[in-house]
DNA sequence: TGTACATCAGTGAACGCGCGTTCACTGATGTAC
DNA sequence: TGTACATCAGTGAACGCGCGTTCACTGATGTAC
């Protein structure tokens, strides 16, 4: 548990220990322990260094995981982003999107349960976005009907969000293989052509 | 807090402290606190007795969610299936099921999240049946298309899933109105006849 | 009818634990003169 | 070049708290004889 011997961190080079700490933080959640298991003492313990050294780079213990929701949002941003960029077809790259956002919350099970639990606030437009314009491409190219992406994009993306929770709190679940696209297919109103 | 000179119970109804500690355990939930507030000793403080009277009634501290649950899921089955049978017409009749779901889980916030988080593995099955029944019977009437009904119901209910969950967390949040009808129609492939 | 006894519904005091947070500190490294 | 000083990264010990759980108990109520 504890890791000894921690080198400190050269002069001018502090802030280190913060990226530590968050990584401490998202280790501890999906090591099993869930968000209960993300205590001050814990983190420290993790990376080998004392509880108040933490208070150098976090005001508070919540403030840790509120640190660790603000990157996994920028982090799933960045994901869909580059997932929409690699392809080329609308009807596709709405799939390829929706994979990738299922499968980040499938990696990173509890640090999406934190991100989408309590602090949700305005932290996910970023990642919103990249779904509005899938879908609104795929609107374009008539492979869907719709006059309203911006709201069609939202019941999508509840439904992703219905599923990703699911998967995550009854992992044993046999699911249908098919689910995503039983899914995806009728909310974002795709259609054959 | 405290509720002082609470009467002991007569002889013999020594059960009705069961009954108590489960309504103070779901006030405390939904009381603000979540999850993290239902601690054994807040719930005896609640209803006035000392902590260890606690254990003539439940084993430990966990089986006093684990049982809060269970009850949570027999009642959201009644409510289900008294929705049913009050409604004559199989469209009306699943948006009415619908509706209901999506009551429940605003008026029980966080009893739902402890349902449906966590220890959510077969319990749910008999509230299912009923939106499977409500499904089916649009089927039959043919004012829904599609011929798989069972995976439909599971479906359809991430799509509720997701809404009631989200509108938990993110209660703030400016919800279309008619969010629930985009929702279902879709899901439940329902038609114009 | 009286009394000993069993049962029942709960108490009170105590335990050890891990937690968040505070405080004054230490020891290495760079900087000014 | 030597030395005093400031800065920086992090410590160690201690605090008070609420928690779950244990143990031996109390006092009212019903039952057997």
């Amino acid at each position: 548990m504890t890791a000894p011997h921690r080198p400190r961190n050269p002069r001018g080079e502090g802030g280190r220990l913060r990226e530590q700490i968050l990584a401490a933080a998202s280790e501890l959640l999906d090591a099993g322990g869930g968000e209960r298991a993300v205590t001050l003492r814990a983190v420290a313990r993790r990376i080998g260094i004392a509880p108040p050294s933490i208070y150098a780079h976090f005001p508070d213990q919540p403030a840790i995981l509120l640190a660790v929701a603000r990157c996994g949002f920028a982090d799933l941003a960045a994901r869909l982003r580059s997932t929409a960029a690699a392809v080329e077809e609308p009807r596709q790259r709405l799939h390829a999107v929706c994979r990738t956002y299922l499968e980040y919350a499938r990696h990173h099970p509890q640090r999406y349960r934190v991100m989408f639990g309590d602090l949700w606030t305005t932290q996910g437009t970023e990642a919103m976005r990249v779904l509005t314009d899938s879908l609104t491409a795929c609107v374009a190219s008539g492979h869907a009907i719709g006059k309203d992406p911006a709201t069609d994009t939202i019941v999508l993306w509840l439904g992703l969000h219905g599923l990703a929770h699911q998967r995550i709190v009854a992992g044993s679940y046999a699911w249908p293989t098919d689910i995503t696209q039983r899914l995806t297919v009728p909310l974002a109103h795709l259609v054959e052509i």
